[in-house]
DNA sequence: TGTACATCAGTGAACGCGCGTTCACTGATGTAC
DNA sequence: TGTACATCAGTGAACGCGCGTTCACTGATGTAC
């Protein structure tokens, strides 16, 4: 897949460059808003690639990323296919947006459901984000298959979205990053559990430096088996394991991320 | 996509049946073993149906499973595209055999692997168990995406998968119920969780009834919570969400998998 | 403000491909007498 | 054991479909002077 930009390039439109990347490059962040375009053609192409995404993303919904058609959303929108080409360099590229706008959604909704927490409640504000998981992923399955579900078959992210992955674990890691400065995590929660193999905890600082200053390493790694296990669960539930198993599941779902809050130290005033 | 068998019939082969689905009826268990086929066609027969799923197999790991192509597997296996269709009546019905050998292989991987350890090490034969649910997903991802990934679009999975799929569910609840029965649980484990919700208690009692005889209702709740968090740590890690976060993946598992025993109430003599 | 030119959006036809499924057929294998 | 017939496995052509991507093109929109 042609990537364009990670080469900090600035966001002029060179003659020499293939016309086709241009879409891509008028949707990357701008620079100080300087060259932000203003005309009627930039507001015109701004609202067909929204119309794009949002066409493509209801066919996600109906028939899973691989099922994605170029020609079937340039069908719905009244345009010959070719026309998307103008928008999209090509297929790949079209889920590469889709797969950062699904990221930033989510991360979206799991803030401003966390936001709207006490901040000294951080059972609490986790069970708020954890909740905002489950809720987007019960509201869009296949958006939420699209980037927490098997990978499409042939298609390799770019490194482009692993920022907007970040996103929704962030809230996690600043709920327990303020627990953690504030004393308030459970000292019995962490406290019984197996020491660290080194090699992991090794491992870990990196993801401390960027997400978790100042927490312990066993506490991270315990969030980590913690995010992991919310969307588990979810996954279970969305992917249909939870069939004939559980039917009430917005309360097993409270009950369990509850209890994988408490394991965490986490605790409500 | 046509289900064959769920009706109790006996496994002869009517003439005014549709002639594509005594591949399928050929393949069901026998009753008794009387009728087993035993001619040249009979064995044939079997030896070329294991063929086509073991090349569909295949080709599932490099195309995943909306990218299996009958033509594709006929073309490899040298035969005309139709005549797949001896063996299998439609791509759905091979999908079918695909997700139940699938669940299938899990499921004795994970038996194999905990049959192996002392009756009375209960943490031990959790991290032998889950050991080999991650073993058997790395060793075959797509496999495994076809099973516990995101269900392929427009196929539903007949009702014959189920007890199938319970193989590998069915290991943990037999370590549950043997440290039950043997009052071998963690008290302090489950005593500090939060009062199962009734409507949960109340999901949980046909789960009880099946799997786990004499288990304490939040016990399965938290088993069940344990079972979706290593799907979910072994989804993370194949679908790449550790990528840049954990690189000693053997390690953190053992680690993580080891806290979600003891959160049972499982240990070690 | 008007004009000349460059840039862009969108078209429609085409290329080359692969797919699932059906159908009438030919030989080979099995079965009943 | 041999023969007549039924059943089965596999073929190859065909149907109808959809796909991603390219390309030369026409008009409309923007820009520099």
């Amino acid at each position: 897949m042609a990537r364009v930009g990670s080469t900090g390039t600035p966001p002029t439109y060179p003659a020499d460059q293939p016309r086709d990347q241009r879409a891509v490059l008028s949707e990357r962040p701008r620079v100080a808003g300087v060259d932000e375009p203003t005309g009627k053609r930039a507001k015109a192409r701004a609202e067909l690639t929204a119309s794009i995404k949002e066409v493509a993303g209801r066919h996600l919904a109906t028939d899973g990323p691989s099922g994605l058609s170029l020609r079937a959303v340039a069908r719905e929108l009244g345009l010959a296919s070719s026309a998307v080409y103008r928008y999209f360099a090509s297929r790949d590229e079209l889920l590469t947006a889709l797969i950062i706008d699904a990221y930033d959604s989510i991360g979206e909704a799991v803030e401003t459901a966390e936001r709207a927490v006490d901040r000294a409640d951080h059972l609490g504000r986790w069970l708020a984000a954890s909740g905002a998981v489950r809720r987007w992923a019960l509201d869009d399955p296949n958006r939420y298959a699209l980037v927490y579900g098997t990978p499409v078959p042939g298609y390799q992210a770019p490194v482009d979205t692993i920022a907007h992955a970040t996103r929704a674990v962030g809230v996690l890691a600043a709920i327990v990053v303020d627990a953690a400065a504030a004393d308030a995590l459970d000292p019995a929660a962490v406290g019984t559990t197996a020491p660290l193999p080194p090699s992991v905890e090794q491992d870990l600082a990196a993801a401390i430096d960027l997400l978790f200053p100042g927490v312990a390493p066993p506490v991270v790694a315990q969030a980590i088996v913690v995010w992991s296990a919310t969307f588990g669960m979810v996954s279970f539930e969305l992917f249909g394991q939870y069939q004939n198993v559980i039917f009430d599941r917005d309360a097993f779902f409270a009950h369990s991320a509850t209890g994988l809050g408490r394991s965490l130290g986490l605790r409500s005033p």
